[in-house]
DNA sequence: AAGCAAAGGGTAAACGTTTACCCTTTTATG
DNA sequence: CATAAAAGGGTAAACGTTTACCCTTTGCTT
């Protein structure tokens, strides 16, 4: 493959010269420019991203952290990033780290030894400690779906607490006073919050949820359907039912159907994420919003804004997130 | 950033000591390494990937050149070639073309900056001779969803062809004879193919389809539903309805029930693909599978195979694919 | 016509690695 | 004990760029 030299060598210049025609640099003339353009189309050539890194000590890489692709949540974040790497020129690393801390300290060891300028990290497991350190140790990197009260400038969440609540309040307003949850089985702090939301809210209400109406199960729809069974069996019966995510909300929706309920006039059923899943369900999800996407795009600027990339916007930029409601078919009144 | 130089400074030893350690090379003594991996521990010192890259001439990146990441479709090829990556200690990079001519070869002219070994590149836009062109310049270019008759070898793509064809001989199986069709709007080859051969099955079965029941829409939700929307008002019968792709589907199977009809005993509704939503829609939906994911991991082995990175396998391996009818609920039997 | 600034362009160091080649020390062999 | 072989380790070139610094030419000002 052709180098900067040959260029040189076949145009007639010094590699300085071809260097500038390459990066529209200062003193070059017209003729030159020319010149070294035509060498460059014949020749072929194409600058070494590596060799340019090493001497300019910044790689055009922004490096994303996910433990997956095939989760359509993280694919919408890796896409949030993508796009703003676009915008600046830049390209996409994938770092994948199941979730265990070695791998995701690993993933994020890899960025690091590629020089990513900018590093969005999705990261449940590591402590908070590791992650801080590594913060002081990485300009650009960003945390995104966890919150860290001494890097709170670093971190881009979503207030699952209050994601919860919303949920809470929004079913109340629809007259409902027999409550059920489904949630995760990971105990990792998103559902445990969005759970402990809802309750706090329904107490605040003075509805308590019966401890048998909250089932676990694991977040897929095949999980949501036996959690919905098991709800089922305990023979309590309920109107509302908050799930953690939208494929375990449809997968309930689909058991309750099966025995003999009807979504949402029976039974309303709330989902969280709006993932694109839930506009094709049928009835249509009612679910709260996680702005993934803009969410990940905020991380990304957050990381060029540390790395002196881009101007610091607006410092009063929030990082928390809101849940928004998104009413759509599968929850309603209860006529009493 | 600490430096080999500083690693080698403090140990006592010299570079070329400090980076046979680093690569398990020969000729260190037990002593050595250890000195040597504790310096490395006290500096946290991280080995620069770009110069590595860069003398070496070999980099550790695996590109991958997709529309969009936003799509689940395109995240399971991603996911796919990411598999493959991580099991040889290499990254994804990640290279985004929307489809048109010129942004296809920007991606992939970044890849070849990057100095990938191996690219996977999903292009529609670029023409055969560009592409041929192109895998005599990058040896470890591989090619998918596309078929060039020239780079056969460099290929891995899905028989669109014998997709419609096995669509159709599934409906004509389940005793139909009235067929409606509805296909993307976007005139690349995998829409034309997939009604030519549900056509050319039709026709060696001795059945015609109206021309009035092929619809053409954004292959949406969305578009799927207004397609089905003309379709109904043709007034034309039709009890079989094949469809490009499973979101469309899962929107005429919506607008099919909102206007009366019941799926499938009605109408019978076929999807392709078989993404995640044709799981999770009700009915279920009945698709052709579409293995990218399993079509992804194989492309990129080629690749490790023509860059030498790996023993070439059975050179009698299948780059051609053949979708896989995955029966669920939304076709059945038509009762005369 | 002298002097000077501006414009154009070249030389070479530097970025952080790997590795071929060479040298020294230790160990094994007879 | 002499010697060869093996083991350990160092020196420096090379990878392909960018850019600070310097030099030459040109044109303008007075």
């Amino acid at each position: 493959m052709a180098t900067i030299k040959d260029v040189a060598r076949i145009a007639g210049v010094s590699v300085a010269s071809v260097s500038r025609v390459l990066n529209n640099g200062p003193k070059v003339s017209k003729k030159t420019i020319e010149n070294v353009l035509k060498v460059v189309k014949d020749l072929n050539y194409s600058p070494n991203a590596n060799a340019r890194a090493l001497v300019t000590q910044k790689s055009t890489t922004l490096g994303v952290v996910i433990p997956d692709l095939v989760d359509p949540f993280f694919a919408s974040l890796a896409h949030g990033v993508e796009q703003v790497a676009r915008k600046k020129n830049m390209q996409l690393l994938l770092s994948t780290g199941l979730i265990s801390a070695e791998s995701e300290m690993q993933a994020i060891n890899l960025l690091i030894e590629r020089r990513c300028d900018v590093m969005v990290v999705h990261s449940k497991k590591l402590s908070d400690q590791v992650l801080i350190e590594l913060t002081n140790k990485v300009a650009g990197l960003v945390l995104i779906d966890r919150y860290i009260k001494e890097i709170a400038h670093r971190c881009v969440w979503l207030d699952n607490l209050e994601g919860g609540k919303i949920a809470a309040r929004h079913l109340l307003a629809l007259n409902h006073q027999n409550f059920a949850c489904i949630t995760s089985k990971y105990q990792i702090d998103d559902p445990l919050l969005r759970l402990q939301g809802f309750q706090n809210e329904l107490q605040s209400a003075g509805v308590n949820i019966e401890p048998k109406l909250i089932e676990y199960g694991e977040p897929t729809l095949q999980g949501g359907e036996m959690a919905t069974q098991k709800l089922l069996a305990s023979g309590k019966p309920f109107s509302a039912l908050f799930v953690y995510n939208d494929a375990m909300a449809i997968g309930a929706i689909s058991t309750l159907e099966d025995n003999g309920f009807k979504v949402p006039s029976d039974v309303s059923v709330l989902g969280f994420d709006d993932v694109l899943l839930s506009r094709y369900s049928r009835p249509k999800l009612s679910t709260l919003n996680y702005p993934i996407e803009e969410m990940a795009k905020q991380a990304a600027n957050i990381g060029l804004e540390l790395t002196g990339k881009q101007a610091t916007a607006h410092n009063d930029i929030n990082c928390k997130h809101i849940p928004s409601l998104v009413k759509r078919e599968s929850t309603s009144y209860r006529h009493s």
